[in-house]
DNA sequence: ATAATATTTCAAGAATCGTTGAAATGAAAG
DNA sequence: CTTTCATTTCAACGATTCTTGAAATATTAT
């Protein structure tokens, strides 16, 4: 991953409502949650939580796929693992003294 | 780290020209590197550098020193350290497929 | 077709962020 | 104490982001 796109993905972390949105969808696993609920689950207004999951989706750091009426969502954990490589290894050369650091 | 906190430290991160220098930082290692060169070496203005810096130290990424005239920086990797471990910990749950996907 | 449900889109305004170049500050040398 | 060097601060502007509530869209059920 390049610098210009990591910015961006840093960038769609970088927002507390859309860190409870990413905690939220970890918690619900694979079958993933459907807007409304996420919207409850963060305490915050519908149109908030879409906004937020419209960042989160444009940056693919999760997977909106529609189910009956309802949009669900999922993690999208290569995505992700993708950012944590790119801070680890390739922002950071790999630093032995960071990876200790968070326990790695 | 609460997410309010972690989500200042993505923002701080959210900046291409940020991720350089703690690209450049790192590899300086321990002694550091001053605003001067750091500028070049990202290849932005003083004043510029200046800002991202201060960003960067603003969040703690970063401890500024002054050495003689220079002002040195250097990574702060406990710093980035918990954040990495934020993601992986506290906002993803210490997710197995997550780690998988970093290679961890 | 009409109504009900789930979600997104939109407009408007406030707030924050990024860039530039000029001026100001801090520290050391002559 | 004046000059020089290194860096930051500032003002001004444009660009982006966030929030709110109302309106629009998509899907399903009657």
């Amino acid at each position: 991953m390049i610098e210009a796109e990591a910015a961006i993905l840093f960038g769609a972390l970088a927002n507390a409502d859309r860190l409870k949105v990413i905690r939220t969808l970890v918690e619900a696993g694979p079958d993933g949650m459907n807007a409304g609920e996420i919207a409850q689950r963060i305490g915050a207004s519908p149109s908030r939580a879409s906004f937020h999951l419209a960042a989160l989706a444009e940056a693919k750091l999760v997977i909106k796929e529609r189910r009956s009426r309802s949009l669900i969502y999922r993690v999208n954990f290569p995505r992700v693992g993708g950012l944590v490589s790119f801070l680890l290894e390739d922002c950071c050369n790999g630093s032995p003294s960071l990876k200790k650091c968070c326990n790695l």
